[in-house]
RNA sequence: CGCGGGGUGGAGCAGUCCGGUAGCUCGUUGGGCUCAUAACCCAAAGGUCGCAGGUUCAAAUCCUGCCCCCGCAA
């Protein structure tokens, strides 16, 4: 089938991949413009475009897609269906309708479940057990569209963000060749999603990686795989800012202390009291400016001790 | 030229401002103690102080250039 990509991120690679070995022809890739960067703030094109470029395909990287322009551009392509993975910008309505198949979506969650933006890291920060991939017909709301197909997988008790995304990637890709399969068959039947199931996910900010210790440990286990690795968690420790890369729930310890101080010092982790009493173990650390650590050997150059705090 | 921190025995750090024979915790090795131990005690080995050049009687420390790691921001 001719087709035309939407994507911008690393989470499109496999599904860009799996459509060009299954044959497709993808007439255009379409990405977000290039944006700075890195620690230069150089300019750098998103990955999708990287790799566009590399399979010797023409891409276009248009700042707005609402004007005519994009339109007539699009349909002198003349594909016979949009695939968008992960493009992110909502997709003018005007144009939902060129293709003669329209616009196919891959989404990483079992919709109506987790629409929006940062739905993978909020299967896990839910505390959600199983997630998925969904392919839909995308319509002029966000993720409301009809569902063509899904396909389920759980999520590893200790599964972090950036490891459920690769395997929903390589899972979404495939759904997506069976997808198309499917709609040029004439095989799939759009089911429409039920609306009163349906929650939505914020967009990740830099600022929801802050650790508020009056979360239950348990929460904040969830929250440092679900952030990882970004926005991550952090917090204010000796003035710095201390970033957690490995919080477990700890073995409940006695006592009363204020959220945030430190109860115990061990070469497994610090413990740190937590909302209702729990007690998070933290098992590796960052310091600004520092290399991430496993907790002992953080421990051997800060000397973290009882009753500290952090913030 | 977006802002900033750092590179010191195997690991994590102090020492750098106010130049003057390299220190802490841990690990390693040997010995001791112990029923035993990841515990404790004693001892030892192990460092071109990122690289190059400069200043100086003398540089981890001051100056210049380069390499590498990281936090913020985007």
């Amino acid at each position: 089938m001719r087709i035309v990509f939407f994507g911008t991120p690393d989470f499109a690679l496999p599904s860009l991949r799996a459509l060009l070995a299954a044959g497709h022809e993808i007439a255009l890739v379409v990405s977000r413009p290039d944006k700075p960067a890195g620690r230069q703030l150089r300019l750098a094109a998103p990955p999708v475009v990287a790799e566009a470029r590399r399979l010797g395909l023409a891409v276009a990287q248009p700042g707005k897609l609402g004007g005519e322009g994009f339109a007539s551009r699009l349909r002198e392509v003349g594909a016979e269906a949009a695939v968008v993975v992960a493009y992110g910008r909502l997709i003018p309505a005007p144009l939902l309708s060129i293709p003669r198949h329209g616009f196919v979506n891959l989404h990483p969650s079992l919709l109506p479940r987790h629409r929006g933006p940062s739905p993978i890291q909020w299967a896990i920060a839910s505390g959600d057990t199983t997630t998925g991939v969904s392919t839909m017909l995308l319509d002029e709301g966000m993720d409301t569209g009809p569902i063509l197909l899904q396909q389920a997988t759980p999520i590893g008790a200790s599964e972090r963000a950036f490891e459920l995304e690769r395997r929903l990637a390589e899972l979404g890709a495939e759904l997506l060749v069976r997808t198309l399969a499917g709609l040029a068959a004439g095989t799939l039947r759009p089911q429409p999603q039920d609306d009163r199931l349906a929650t939505v996910t914020p967009r990740l900010e830099r600022g929801m990686g802050r650790v508020n210790w009056h979360l239950s440990a348990e929460e904040l286990e969830r929250r440092c795989r679900a952030f990882d690795p970004w926005p991550g968690l952090y917090c204010t420790f000796r003035g710095g800012r201390l970033k957690v890369h490995g919080l477990e729930v700890g073995p409940p310890l006695p006592g009363a202390e204020p959220p945030g101080t430190v109860v115990a010092v061990s070469a497994a982790g610090i413990s740190v009291r937590c909302g209702g009493g729990s007690v998070a173990l933290l098992t590796e650390l960052q310091r600004e400016g520092r290399r991430r650590l496993p907790a002992d050997a953080f421990l051997l150059g800060e000397r973290v001790v009882r009753g500290e705090r952090m913030s």
